[in-house]
DNA sequence: CCTGGCACTCACTGTGCGCGAGTGCCAGCC
DNA sequence: GGCTGGCACTCGCGCACAGTGAGTGCCAGG
């Protein structure tokens, strides 16, 4: 277990070298910070951090900067949440505020996001697993072509073409529509399925084929897009410490175009909380060196989907958290009142 | 005017400079091009060349690049578009087929526009002022709440709570549908507002406010989705030639995510067929290192929307014009088949 | 009008050197 | 035992400097 002081002395280490972005030495951690202890104490400190491997030096004769491991201290113990001031959070709602629908509602989030933080947000769309349903609607398209719409309590709205295998009359189809909402509107898209199993055989037998055709059309629909969508922004931001890894920026970029890495990223975060990954805890190679603030959000109480932002190893991690969290909740509010 | 030869000169510098990167010199010139005279002679005609503003020299003794002007003119008169092979082609209608949707039509169409191009592709969604409708949906919510379901001719879906301002009853609400879906089913988005205006006055009287409100809510999505949205991808693209312009490629960055600046510039290449814009023709700042090869698609002959791709000016035109023409003939099938 | 020759320019590369921040270690003090 | 001041050492960084070579402009001759 580290002393109290060995403590003190990462946080300082941690929070100079996010500020300046160069490696810290004794020296100037004695001036910056009152310790209360020479630069040779703080010498014999850092000896010991780096031998447990907390800090390491990018060559000899150098200062030192911070591992993953570090980090994970820090964040652990040594950082707290920093909340938002008021103007802030007034910004944050003036901004969210005045979205029309849910395309909006994301794309303002991830502004938002990336602006507050100066880095790349993440906003994942809400889940349609974890979603009820509000509506079901099937219009006619031609005497064989349906076209099935779906409308989630989030406001998501999805649709397909169905190719009926007979023409289907419009009495029937007034049935159909009626039968499937009065079944699945209210219920969890993971219940839809059992719940509607044994629909076509209310139906004639001339209609039974079309009706199956809808079901499974409509089933193939939650499978597919249960694979969530996310969007994301403020890559600029990536350039801002480019100068660190000019060549690292490149896995970056490519690892956030392949949205299923950071789906999977997003959804192997347990936590409805918030999760903190750093660094190497972060299975995909091109994001090694970045950390990945996420936090769930949601219409109620629950969540549905997670947003976050993808930063720096050498991040500001209290102020990322605060705003992470800060957002995550507006926007819960503006979904449930929507 | 210039002689045949010094064009040919041009078109040489153009080529080898896109291919290697660095300013060529009139040695390697005659050494990898079969023009028929010396070194000396091409120095000449680089002279003129360069007192004509078509090349320059990064810096005295060093060779030569082509400037936006020699783009210029290389677009415009010495390269044609080079045509994809049968098996490119093959590879695009695969990458397209099976799309589900339009939002995955116009994904796979980013990737693979990215991928083909290996610079940075923009989609444009179909615009809906050039769209027609297809339908027009309304569904009871709560006694005083309605939601609006628009339905585009190219697959697009926007919807839109509404809040009455007396309840509406479920006779109305199917009247409403039936009369609205008669008037624009089929008919532009843009003559919608004339179709409608008198509506209100075939209610009762305690429906008008709700019908009026309704019509004002379409009409109202009309206009704010009249602006444009678009996907971008191949952002990891920008690093390869990140060592070109490391400073440069922030701009960019930030220019892509205002999608403003993007609408834009797609909607003044008035040319429906293939517009090049390269480096300073292009009014934004950030942008003015690259070019910007764009073209129309569009379900039938028309042109609904435009795709293109964004690379610096030291691109593969010929290939890249290819490439943009074949994917947005392809897009337009499969939005016609849809 | 083209060509070979020639002197000139100048970015680029590698080398050597001094500077200084930072370290590790040690002896002494509390 | 832990803290401190002192001291020698390391080594990355920046700078000056010279050598190299690709490329140029110009000119006289074919």
């Amino acid at each position: 277990m580290l002393s109290e002081r060995r403590l003190e002395v990462l946080r300082a280490i941690v929070q100079d070298y996010v500020g300046t972005e160069e490696p810290v030495g004794s020296k100037a951690l004695t001036e910056r910070h009152s310790l209360g202890v020479s630069p040779a104490t703080v010498r014999n400190d850092m000896a010991v951090l780096e031998e447990e491997g907390y800090i390491a030096q990018p060559h000899t004769s150098a200062g030192r900067i911070p591992t993953d491991k570090g980090y994970r201290l820090f964040v652990d113990k040594l950082a707290g949440v920093k909340p938002m001031t008021p103007p802030e959070r007034r910004a944050i709602q003036n901004f969210l505020d005045g979205a029309v629908d849910l395309d909006d509602v994301v794309a303002r989030t991830v502004r938002l996001l990336a602006q507050l933080t100066r880095q790349v947000a993440v906003v994942q769309y809400p889940s349609l697993t974890r979603s009820t349903v509000r509506h079901v609607e099937l219009l006619s398209m031609a005497p064989a072509r349906l076209m099935l719409v779906l409308i989630t309590d989030t406001g998501r709205v999805e649709q397909r073409m169905v190719d009926c295998p007979a023409p289907f009359g419009e009495t029937s189809l007034a049935d159909l529509r009626a039968r499937l909402n009065s079944r699945v509107v209210g219920r969890r898209f993971t219940d839809v399925p059992q719940l509607v199993q044994d629909l076509p055989e209310a139906f004639e037998n001339e209609d039974r084929g079309t009706v199956s055709t809808v079901l499974s059309t409509l089933l193939e629909t939650l499978v597919e897009e249960t694979e969530e969508r996310l969007m994301i922004g403020g890559t600029a931001n990536l350039t801002r410490f480019a100068h660190d890894f000019p060549l690292t920026i490149r896995p970056v970029l490519e690892a956030l175009e392949e949205q299923v890495v950071l789906l999977k990223l997003l959804g192997e975060a347990k936590d409805p909380g918030m999760t903190v990954r750093i660094g190497h805890e972060i299975a995909h190679e091109g994001l090694n060196s970045t950390s990945v603030v996420s936090v769930g959000y949601g219409s109620g109480g629950e969540a549905v989907a997670k947003l976050g932002v993808v930063g720096p190893t050498r991040m500001d991690y209290p102020g990322t958290m605060g705003a992470v969290r800060a957002v995550a909740r507006y926007v819960g509010q503006i979904l449930a009142e929507s």
